[in-house]
DNA sequence: GTCTATAAAATGATAGAC
DNA sequence: GTCTATCATTTTATAGAC
């Protein structure tokens, strides 16, 4: 259908600008303008601005755990899986400008929004949890307990993506895989 | 003087709505709102909106190495020091409605402002310095070392407090300190 | 130095023609 | 469904009186 281009379009281009420049920096005039449609399609796709807000965090969400687990799926020890939870962060990061993560970069311009607090509630939690079902399935003895160890993963993660989109690289993450590497 | 009491008036209006409800939705109107201080006034003594964001960073930079600085002070060794800093940031949160760090929250608005981003890379470069400082004076044998266990602080207790913004709590900062102990 | 009044531009959103 | 024209607000910033 033709109106799903139209559709596929202005999200896609404000997906790019939400996540490159920021939410409330980037106007309609800016969406409507570089996605090259009319200011009413917009409005005939999506209520509002804060309803294009909410489709690019659901699409982003679903992307994110797609490609995660398409990355994942060719290694065959939970060892390697939860390393390769590194890589596939700074590649990314790496490929879009280290601007951080998404949902970091949306809870500091709109989380007063219960609606996209909530969903950044969920996808880090869903992370959090695919972490632990990995170190649930190593086998070596590690100096931390599964719980501990999940929460070191996710936070010293989370931490190097964050102190990444400050200093604009990605030396912190690539600290934080090392730090792992000598836990597990 | 006078004068000084407008501008700080400003300046603690603007440092507090550009932290709880963000850079971009916060406008000079409520600003000079909430000052209670007259439209030409906050130009007279800021030259523009960015120029009073600057301020407001390099302000919360000296006052949170100040206190940081004051909290310390009365512990005697560098492991309670490093472990301390946990308490320091998860109570500033506490107080503060668990939005983040500053300078991570303005990185995610305004961080294709060069002068801002000099500002956000100094202060955590100063902080990451402040923990290496510490951790060199730690006699224990560590099973990291000293630069490793330093990266390793910094980066949990830096994920732990991103997390509490995105979770409105201070539960991963208590797990990244549980952790950070578990290192020592 | 502080004030009020105002400017020029951009904001999110809608009406109505096709 | 897509379009252009337009709405009422709000934005940052300045001019000029006191």
């Amino acid at each position: 259908m033709k109106e799903s281009i139209v559709k596929d379009r202005i999200l896609d281009t404000a997906s790019r600008l939400f996540y490159d420049q920021g939410y409330h920096v980037t106007g309609i005039n800016q969406i409507i303008d570089e996605a090259d449609i009319a200011r009413a399609s917009l409005y005939n796709h999506f209520a509002s601005k804060t309803d294009l807000l909410l489709a690019y965090l659901d699409r982003t969400h679903d992307l994110w755990f797609r490609e995660l687990e398409n990355t994942l799926a060719p290694l065959s020890t939970s060892r390697d899986k939860l390393l390769a939870l590194f890589d596939f962060r700074i590649q990314r990061q790496r490929n879009s400008g280290y601007r951080g993560c998404h949902f970091n970069k949306i809870t500091a311009e709109a989380s007063e929004d219960e609606a996209v607090f909530q969903r950044v509630k969920v996808h880090k939690e869903r992370f959090r949890e695919f972490i632990r079902h990995l170190v649930k399935q190593t086998w070596h003895r590690h100096m931390l307990d599964d719980d501990a160890l999940t929460d070191a993963i996710f936070l010293l993660l989370e931490g190097g993506i964050a102190l990444g989109a400050m200093f604009r690289n990605s030396e912190d993450a690539e600290k934080a895989k090392r730090i792992v590497l000598s836990l597990l």
